[in-house]
RNA sequence: GGCAAUGUAGCUCAGUAGGCAGAGCACAUCCCUUUUAAGGAUGGGGUCCCGGGUUCGAGCCCCGGCAUUGUCACCA
């Protein structure tokens, strides 16, 4: 059973059969010898050189302006828009002026894909233009497009619902250009940020994202199940420990662009699946990799931007050298005022009392020190800030501080008030290691289901020796947020998650054949909500009677209303069907 | 999960004492050989999110749902 086409996906179709009709393939096979795009020839069309007699472009019609014998139509190709001059006499053999004015005017729809032949000029109004020698369509799109018109930098009927907009990401990126340049964006700086690593002979590697143990940092995880091996597995969260068993295993600078998994919540900063970029190199320690982050952000920004500087909504952003460093207790004091360098936990209660922070279901000194400074802190922190030196409580991995107890050799590079990367010296002490990890499983016994498992292969991998580690994580859709100046994860990733589509679909409604359904009331079922049999459960036939009588006098459907007994015969089959 | 806003034509949105459901674009028909967000004219298109209630009468008021968005909470 067709889904029902609305008047306008049906006069397309109908000119798709026309179009065949006349021996025009709407789909060739071929291939389109383009020889230009839209930008070049915006950029660089002169009427003094000769560089645009002959040029080939192919695109989607964005815009129609039609007339008797001439029209104007717009071309939208990758790089942009140009305005095409298609003239009767020119597009057409002599005496036959049928593919102007059937095909061309009446047949073709605005997002219907051709090439185009012809030269370029400049129009009365100055507008550079193609004057078309051949147009030929290459595919016809069989649906409307929301239409957006700018002018003067005014854009008009905007297609801006943000759920329309990620669940069809294919329209919002014909219909909305600039989106493309966000993704543009974003794979410059994957590959200004690869570029730079391998520049420095780091190693770019591939672990597993099916793990029979996941581990690396704290968070749930999605489970998934393998059936020749009988066994659950989970998609990563992280992919230190297996980055570090490589370290242990004599590759000493090593990287992956991960995508990593987390159960947790979404919202604008946060996404099921996202990337982040592990590093991990030998013989370092954390000050290194301050040194090594600071150069490498400001590489990419100069790369995509040609300036160290950018603007991300009210603020301006510099990535130039050097960044803040700050501990994390100065940082606490330097915005609240109260040095909680020495305090129990206790006290670290009073504290959060005095600040007016909420952290009631929070426990454990590292806990509600972080929450402090979440609350406190890291929203002020605009320009890179490294806040280093964390409470050992919330870093099982990290190496414990050479010098202030208590502590470990962590930073997190905080940017527009957002934690961006996370950085250790490694913790390479396998005891120590061991020891972390019963704690993390002790707490996991106590109901924290984020504490970290304990993973005997990757300890049995330190424990073959792991040099001194700087380890990195940063995370790529945060920093491609802060490049394209988006303020929201769901812009920088082309398919976000969404949640299901709640909308019932026709789809399903062969089923309602199996109950003895005529055909004809099927559509009728359908938009009165009852899709599937199931759904005739709850009701009865009176009411269905009702809804079908007032539908077929809309749709003007002169078939007889079906009997009482025969709708109470669908039910009684649905009825049947359920119980099975 | 809390709070708030929104839900009307394919798209963007109007719509108030509660009184025939609207505009622009898109679409269709006709006229026009250089238009500029859209040349001109005419026309078709609606479950006003769903279900109850108040009322002679509900897109609008009340109650209950659903969905979406934003925000907070949760999430190193």
């Amino acid at each position: 059973m067709a889904i029902e086409l609305s008047e306008q996906e049906i006069i397309r179709r109908e000119a798709l059969q026309q179009l065949r009709q006349m021996g025009i393939n709407p789909y060739p096979n071929e291939g389109y010898p383009i020889t230009h795009y839209a930008k070049e020839i915006l950029d660089n069309f002169n009427e003094d050189t000769e560089f645009f007699n002959d040029v080939y472009i192919a695109g989607r019609i964005m815009s129609r302006r039609i007339m008797g014998g001439a029209s104007f139509i717009e071309i939208q190709d990758s790089t942009g828009r140009i305005q095409v001059y298609i003239k009767q006499d020119d597009i057409c053999p002599p005496n036959d002026n049928s593919f102007y004015q059937i095909v061309f005017k009446k047949l073709l729809d605005i997002g219907d894909i051709v090439g185009i032949h012809g030269f370029v000029f400049r129009t009365k109004m100055g507008e550079i233009t193609i004057h078309a020698k051949e147009l030929k369509l290459l595919a016809k799109c069989l649906r409307p497009l929301p239409i957006v018109k700018e002018k003067d930098g005014k854009t008009y009927h905007a297609f801006t619902d943000p759920e329309q907009r990620y669940r069809n990401r294919t329209l919002d990126l014909i219909v909305n250009p600039h989106v493309k340049d966000i993704f543009r964006i974003r794979t410059k700086m994957v590959q200004s940020m690869r570029d730079f690593l391998n520049q420095k002979n780091f190693m770019e590697v591939e672990t597993p994202i099916l793990q029979p143990i996941y581990g690396g940092a704290a968070a749930r995880p999605f489970k998934t199940y393998h059936n020749t091996l009988d066994t659950s597995l989970f998609l990563r969260i992280a992919d230190e420990l297996y980055l570090k068993r490589l370290i242990a295993g004599g590759l000493d600078a090593v990287y992956e662009f991960a995508k990593d998994f987390r159960n947790e919540g979404m919202d604008r900063f946060h996404n099921p699946e996202f990337t982040q970029m592990e590093l991990y190199v030998a013989y370092k320690d954390y000050y290194w990799m301050m040194d090594t982050v600071e150069e490498m952000l400001e590489h990419i920004c100069m790369s995509i931007h040609g300036k160290a500087d950018i603007t991300v909504g009210e603020n301006i952003i510099s990535f130039a050298r050097p960044f803040e460093r700050i501990s994390l207790f100065d940082a606490i004091k330097k915005f609240t005022g109260f040095d909680i360098s020495n305090m129990d936990e206790s006290e670290l209660i009073e504290i959060a009392k005095k600040l007016d922070i909420d952290i009631d279901g929070i426990t454990g000194k590292g806990k509600i020190i972080d929450t402090i400074f979440g609350e406190k802190v890291e929203p002020h922190l605009i320009q890179p800030t490294f806040i280093m030196d964390y409470p050992i409580e919330m870093s099982p991995l990290a190496k414990k501080h050479r010098s202030k107890p208590g502590l470990v050799e962590r930073f997190e590079l905080i940017v527009n008030g957002k934690e961006l990367c996370n950085a250790y010296s490694e913790l390479n002490d396998p005891i120590d290691q061991r020891n972390r990890l019963e704690e993390q499983l002790r707490l996991r016994q106590l109901g924290d289901e984020e504490a970290m498992i304990l993973d005997e292969e990757f300890l049995s991998a330190i424990e073959l020796g792991m040099p001194p580690t700087a380890g990195l994580g940063i995370g790529i859709d945060r920093l491609a947020m802060i490049m394209t100046n988006a303020n929201s994860i769901q812009e920088v990733i082309f398919f976000p998650q969404m949640a299901p589509e709640r909308k019932a679909i026709a789809m399903e409604s062969e089923s309602l054949k199996s109950i003895g359904v005529p055909d004809i009331w099927i559509p009728l079922l359908t938009e009165s909500g009852i899709v599937t049999p199931n759904d005739l459960l709850d009701t009865n036939a009176n009411k269905i009677l009702n809804n079908l009588g007032g539908l077929r006098k809309k749709h003007k459907i002169s078939e007889p209303l079906p009997s009482k007994e025969d709708v109470e015969n669908w039910i009684a089959k649905a009825k049947e069907l359920s119980q099975k």
